[in-house]
RNA sequence: GGCGAGUUAGCCAAGUGGUAAGGCAGAGGUCUGCAAAACCUCCACCGCGGGUUCGAAUCCCGCACUCGCCUCCA
């Protein structure tokens, strides 16, 4: 298959992958703010993460993924205080909440799941790295990065940061920054907040310092992949590499990828702050299927273009997914059968999600195929080893997409008893008795089909 | 204002110089006791205006519109 390309942030292109061990991928993923839940716009990124891990998995690289959980933040700490909870007691259910809304997406588990509070002495050592550098200076209880210190600042935003206005948009506490770019590693305790007591003196980290702390604990101090949505490109990530590289004097990461946002049905980004969103268990409620939430989020556009979200792509992805569940039964092929991928259309699966994980074209690929076969299988009979072909392109497929089912081809007694009963009852031309357990079998879950071949059926 | 991305059929979307993949929806047909599925046929002058080229959705210039980022939003 042709070679990895991604699409690099820094460089602003596409470059060629290749892990700085080989064989082996550390990927750092930026994961949620737990100060409510999630909704599926942030899953969107959770997804393009899932596809690159996946498509790096399938090259035959072990990955290393780590997801921070960011339990600090003005949010929080001001909804948890509104609420009288410590901060673990107001973020326990949205954490809940986001692990199941990640296992009903069925993302890939990530190794590490570290949390901002429980990597506070990480931090503050982090900090103190920085200062005896020369990055760092206190200012009313705060310890700011110098941007000044840092030559290198903007190389990933590429952003013109001498437009930055001291007061425009600066928060009232960071008036005694001594330039308006510089930011805040550790937050002095104020009145009624939340607070660690350390050697930086009391107070709280900033945003940005968790990420590189922990992204370095646990991957070391070059990473090659770091994630994220486009929104952290400045100044989160931004201020990850002053941070990380101030520090170690290493290149913090290798290969930046974002993932663009999702949008609502206007065209608008969808956020907590425009209430234009919906969360994964809104739309359950609502009747989408999981495989359904997954692949509009997966393959409704490629992850660098923005995705309007919206009822109607909810419901072409019910489609997509039906068909290619539909396909599997057709294929009517054995769970333990050998077979393997047709070449060609497996090599034009992975060329195009090594092409910048190109899901739409590999997607259009696969389903010129199924439609292929099933224009044969209407037509002429196809061998056993071609369907077992085909049926193991699909599980190669589903290794990304993660949205077919391979149902048990084994039913219960009593429903092959149900399927023998009704074949009688047709024999004798006893329709209304037939579709009567036609329907009973529906409202146990399984739906037949009356083929020329005989009757098929396959599990809703 | 600065920087960036985008504009392809009713909807979503691929395509990065050789006369438009795929999915959803729609119309007509085949098959079928009915149903479900599947199959066949039909459905695009690629935002607008110039230019380069034998040839452009694809390259260049201009215009229009949309969206994002510009200090704590994935």
């Amino acid at each position: 298959m042709s070679k990895l390309t991604l699409f690099n942030t820094a460089s602003q292109r596409l470059e060629e992958f290749a892990p700085l061990v080989p064989g082996q991928v550390r990927m750092y993923t930026c994961g949620p703010t737990v100060h409510d839940y999630s909704h599926v716009g942030n899953f969107r990124t959770v997804l393009f993460q899932d596809l690159l891990r996946r498509v790096l998995e399938s090259q035959g690289y072990q990955v290393t993924q780590v997801m921070n959980i960011t339990d600090v933040e003005d949010r929080i700490i001001r909804k948890s205080a509104e609420r009288a909870l410590s901060i673990d007691e107001y973020t326990a259910p949205y954490i809940d909440a986001y692990h199941e809304d990640l296992s009903t997406l069925r993302v890939e588990p990530a190794a590490e799941y570290p949390r901002a509070t429980r990597h506070i002495p990480e931090m503050v050592s982090l900090i103190q790295q920085l200062d005896a550098k020369g990055h760092t200076y206190v200012s009313d209880g705060s310890t700011y990065f110098r941007i000044a210190s840092f030559p290198r600042y903007g190389v990933l935003s590429h952003l013109n940061l001498s437009g930055i206005k001291a007061g425009a948009r600066v928060d009232v506490d960071e008036y005694s920054k001594e330039d308006p770019r510089d930011f805040v590693l550790w937050k002095a305790r104020k009145t009624g907040e939340h607070f660690w007591e350390t050697a930086l003196g009391p107070g709280r980290p900033g945003w940005h310092i968790e990420c590189s702390a922990m992204s370095m604990k646990y991957l070391g101090e070059t990473l090659d992949i770091h994630t994220g949505g486009v929104d952290l490109i400045f100044p989160h990530h931004e201020d990850e590499i002053a941070q990380s590289e101030g520090a170690t004097g290493k290149t913090f990461v290798r290969y930046w990828l974002h993932a663009q946002h999702l949008q609502d049905a206007t065209g608008e980004k969808m956020s907590k702050r425009l209430k234009n969103f919906a969360t994964v268990r809104d739309l359950l409620a609502e009747g989408y299927t999981p495989r359904a939430i997954r692949y509009a989020l997966l393959t409704g556009a490629h992850y660098r273009s923005p995705l309007a979200f919206s009822e109607d792509l909810l419901r072409q992805a019910e489609g997509a997914v039906r068909r290619l569940d539909e396909f599997v039964v057709r294929l009517n092929i054995a769970e333990d059968a050998t077979g393997l991928p047709p070449e060609d259309v497996k090599r034009q699966w992975d060329d195009a999600l090594s092409n910048d994980l190109n899901i739409q074209e590999a997607v259009g690929q696969l389903f010129k195929f199924v439609g292929g076969l099933n224009t044969r299988l209407d037509s002429a009979s196809v061998s056993e080893a071609e369907r077992a072909s085909a049926y193991a392109m699909l599980k190669h497929a589903n290794r990304i997409l993660d949205v077919i089912d391979f149902p048990a081809r084994e039913l219960e007694d009593t429903i092959t008893r149900l399927i023998a009963e009704r074949k009688s009852a047709r024999d004798a031309n006893d329709f209304a008795r037939a579709d009567a357990i036609r329907d009973q079998l529906k409202a146990m879950g399984i739906q037949l089909y009356d083929t020329k071949d005989g009757v098929r059926w396959k599990r809703l």
